[in-house]
DNA sequence: GAAATAGTGTCTATTAGACAGTATTCT
DNA sequence: AGAATACTGTCTAATAGACACTATTTC
């Protein structure tokens, strides 16, 4: 992992707390939101702040771990995690865990250097989180208000959040990603709605039903059929098993339509 | 950047070391290689490793920053880098650098815990690497041969190229990452053998022609033409200020072909 | 029957891939 | 002239986007 090589230099160098962060993704009330948690202490007492903790050198296997570890603690989304690596068939159902990527800055913390370790997490909505073991209050909110600066955030935060919203709106185009924002079994229509919210614009129902059932291995009918509401009830998929779409569900161009900060 | 929030909790947390590794690649030879150093200090004393060091809390402005350094120190390569974050007009020759993510398992360093951020860095052939200060050897690999067992490296290092590699590969798609493989003029042929390298398969000269050319602010002509060699001389571009491809530069599906290891 | 939602079909302009010919330079 | 490389053009099958209709359920 390190690429020490001159003999005097091994052993001595200032010491880094790292920690890892989690971007939690859902939908709700049709907004794709993020996942804070109130700050209980110094710095940035008060504030909202992404979910997260440091790495325990001593009992976390790597740093997918303890994000996960993380994830179960501060939120109760303890649900069977699907990272990357996990094999084809394990997505159903499954929250969603990437890494993001590391962020480090001199002088943030006045007692520590802290490097972070963000993640990119995707769940269905969960109705109402239960606050788990440390995390006070966590609540979602919509991330056109973390983005607009309608709501401040700790540290670095809000930049992870842009990444994390960025890395999301770019992975639907070539992944089952959004298969991760829905229950286990879910219909066409709900999810549409996941690519019309990550992507803040509206598709065309037709195309995109002509798209998604097209792709290869991105959909398994269930033969069963959604009996909620009005209307004609919708066939439920569930998730195939196809990691990358082929062919890819493509985003339309030109700029989301613009939310004026309230 | 981190996100502690118990009172308690702050100040005493197992330390960490915190290192970049370089993942340097070209082309060479028509192969794409990356730049790797021999350890002269154990652990993995004597094996190739990527080039990298401890990111410097006291002088290191960023991540980013630290790369920068490594890469200045440990290869000769220290033309102006062009982060994603620079200035459209800012990648022309310059060395292309961007974060892969981090790398992390206990007990991969007997003495300390250590957290690597990995980088990925595109250069156009230097020719021969004069070796920087404290990397006593440093040589250019073929990937292929680092991937298919042939090569062995230190650490995790294996899988960090294998992580490199597959960005670039992506990359090469809808971003203009060609042109940093290149000197800041070129012509077409040597572009299309950019991608013919990091994609292991050939393309049709007349298609991709036509793509580079229709890709907005991807390339822009210089007017003169490249006198080498016999032959009709090509036009001489210089890479223009789009960041991504807009059509992208489609890689055809497919297994690329083959390369027995020797 | 009316309303609401699900699902299928068609048309057309554009594009991607396969392929052949012309142009310009050096020897 | 011949070789080598650069560049331009054509054909066709597949695709994407725009759009309209039919089907099934609840009220």
């Amino acid at each position: 992992m390190d690429t020490r090589r001159s003999p005097g230099e091994a052993g001595r160098h200032p010491p880094f707390g790292v920690a890892v962060d989690l971007v939690v993704l859902t939908i709700r009330d049709g907004a794709l939101s993020v996942l804070l948690v109130r700050r209980g202490a110094p710095p940035f007492q008060g504030l909202l702040a992404l979910p997260g903790g440091f790495v325990k050198a001593g009992s976390d296997a790597d740093l997918d771990y303890a994000a996960r570890r993380e994830l179960r603690e501060e939120t109760s989304l303890d649900l069977p995690t699907a990272t990357p690596q996990a094999g084809p068939q394990a997505g159903a159902g499954a929250v969603h865990l990437e890494q993001l990527r590391a962020y480090w800055r001199p002088g943030r913390d006045p007692r520590q250097d802290v490097a972070t370790v963000a993640y990119l997490a995707v769940a269905p909505d969960p109705g109402e989180p239960a606050a788990g073991g440390d995390a006070a209050a966590v609540r979602w909110v919509p991330v056109d208000d973390v983005l607009s600066d309608a709501t401040t955030l700790a540290f670095d935060h809000r930049q992870i959040v842009a990444d994390g919203v960025e890395r999301a709106r770019q992975k639907l185009e070539g992944t089952a990603l959004a298969a991760a924002f829905v229950p286990p079994e879910f219909t066409i229509a709900e999810l549409r709605q996941v690519y019309e919210a990550v992507w803040g614009r509206p598709l065309d129902k037709r195309n995109f039903h002509r798209k998604v059932t097209g792709a290869q291995g991105f959909l398994v009918s269930t033969g069963r059929r959604a009996s909620r509401g009005r209307g004609r009830p919708a066939e439920l998929f569930r998730r195939g098993p196809a990691r990358t779409l082929n062919p890819p569900i493509t985003r339309p161009d030109g700029a989301p339509p613009h939310h004026p900060s309230a």
